[in-house]
DNA sequence: CATGTTACCTCGATTGTCTAGGTAATATGC
DNA sequence: GCATATTACCTAGACAATCGAGGTAACATG
């Protein structure tokens, strides 16, 4: 729709995985339905960027990954933080919200 | 310092750009150090990404340029927002609210 | 036995930002 | 008079993340 609008998300995934991981380890499958439950459908993750995104995220030793059986018995790949993981969590944390800051007050009607 | 944080602008340099052009006509070179200024450098714009974004938004013909003369004398060309520019800031800005709420939301302590 | 769901993955295109260059006119310091 | 900084514009190439579209395989359902 908007021209940019499709990959806003772009800079933000990463900490959105992070965070959904808070909860306890996770499949790739379960994160992007997890984000698309809890967001109804605001935030979808397309598996062309979840996928790549983990494994991104494995290499920077945010995550970690062990194969296991998911709900429904199938294997699937269970991802959990690493304590880098939550320390990244933390500060991308506290850099989106001080970016939203500066942003928004930009943003405002007055000025 | 973070990957990704460099570009976390991406998807925002647009309607920052719109947002500065409502207080009237101004040149790029204006509008980098406006945003400069009024966020404590918290905000800069490269000029490899403001002057292509600049004729990106000119040929979506959100806003009109012309050249004048600057403040301080020299050559410049002027932007200025078309009534498409006015219309595309109100839906960027609305749907970046709206995409901040659904993150912040995400992000929060408990849940 | 066909279709849907779960669960993974990869490739190429797209897009926007950045770095690093460059031009030219004017102002400032020495 | 000369070097440097500032104002003001521009471009080319690199890069990185997201996306769309494809594919595999196991199991469930009707």
């Amino acid at each position: 729709m908007t021209p940019g609008s499709k990959d806003r998300l772009r800079g933000t995934l990463d900490v959105l995985i992070l965070k959904t991981l808070t909860w306890g380890p996770r499949h790739g499958y379960a994160i992007a339905r997890w984000l698309e439950d809890t967001t109804g459908d605001s935030l979808t993750i397309e598996e062309g960027s979840l996928y790549p995104a983990l494994y991104r995220m494995e290499q920077r030793a945010w995550i970690e990954s062990e194969w296991g059986t998911s709900e429904l018995g199938r294997q699937a790949k269970f991802y959990k933080l690493t304590p880098a993981g939550r320390k990244q969590l933390r500060l991308e944390t506290a850099e989106w919200r001080a970016f939203v800051d500066v942003v928004s007050r930009v943003l405002q009607p007055e000025s």
